[in-house]
DNA sequence: GTCTATAGGCAGATAGAC
DNA sequence: GTCTATCTGCCTATAGAC
């Protein structure tokens, strides 16, 4: 009787996707095993192939719910941001929150081990980097003409530059166990696309 | 007889590396194997342990000359380029001819799959960032003090931004097999640090 | 230095009982 | 939905002949 369940419980498959995209973050596509994941919730693999055939299944599911949950979030603060300077600080927030969990962004993990996926996540990958270009140049266009940020040239090309700057920001931060060091380059970063208070 | 080889033909030991270079640059270190090298080249994997006894030990040569690569090309630029902008300019063009050859910064690659990595490997890889932070952080104060180049706060919080910069553009560029974005994200950014003209 | 052969383990995946 | 059992294949690595 699915009515009955307790919604406060999480669902078997809702589990082994949050231990899956945990690893996923932290080791890899080609760094876990299904072993891992059915070890770690207490289930055999057979388990784990029920409810994910095959692992690029399981991986497919990761990065939909992954960046299903950032679109969300990306709408979060276009909700609730007073101005685009704060859109930005709370859109470098998402990563700080996700560096926190002593995690990489999920699609920039994905990013580098981008020729040895299966074709359809390497697709999702690629989708979620344009929404947050689409998004950021948005930001940064709207930014500037409210002469709250300062950039040269396109906003794309400034959009790219920033996702990018955001992106090895973690990946380099990660080796050093250090989330502090991310929160200073971002703080950087952030500082250099920010107008003078003078100018505001 | 040593002394008579053809110093000109590249040793078996080089070839290997080579390869398993190019492989991991691509691929990461978790994405290649032995029989990946081996058939590559045209002998047995025994062959290839011969040269490297654990995949480990393999992974670390290919670090080290990497680096050593690296350093060297540093020490070329530091001896040629005319000022602080040209040596910018001089470092990003290593990571582009990097990306013409359709791979990621080996560093970078290996930072992703960092925790994964054999302890060695993991700390050569922090190595390689030091130098690089420490190298670009003396360039930009430099180009800072001789009004060629711009930028708020600390140099080494500014290195490392830019470092993260570059890496970033890297994993971003290669699910598009694009290093014209490369390209362009790399001006912006350092279009953004360099001073304009009237300030020269 | 390179080969054949093989060990021992783990990977992803499936069949079928419960 | 979860289990046991198993398959097949690839992985890293080694032994020993040539």
């Amino acid at each position: 009787m699915p009515a009955a369940q307790k919604t406060t419980t999480e669902s078997t498959t809702t589990r082994m996707l949050d231990i899956a995209e945990r690893l996923v973050q932290t080791r890899g596509f080609n760094g876990f095993s299904y072993a891992d994941v059915a070890g770690e919730l207490g289930v055999t693999k057979a388990s784990l192939h029920y409810h994910f055939a095959a692992k690029a299944d399981l991986g497919e599911a990761i990065v939909e719910r992954y960046s299903a949950r950032f679109m969300q979030a990306l709408e979060q603060i276009d909700a609730s941001a007073r101005d685009d300077v704060a859109k930005l600080e709370a859109y470098a927030n998402l990563y700080a929150e996700v560096m926190r969990g002593e995690r990489m962004c999920l699609c920039g993990m994905l990013a580098a081990e981008f020729e040895t996926l299966p074709a359809p996540i390497g697709a999702s990958v690629v989708s979620f980097f344009d929404t947050n270009v689409v998004w950021l140049a948005h930001v940064l266009k709207d930014g500037r003409a409210a002469g709250t940020l300062t950039f040269d040239g396109a906003a794309d090309d400034a959009a790219r530059a920033l996702l990018g700057a955001l992106q090895g920001a973690m990946l380099l931060a990660r080796p050093y166990g250090d989330v502090a060091r991310f929160q200073a380059t971002t703080a950087h970063t952030l500082g250099a696309l920010t107008a003078p208070a003078g100018a505001r």
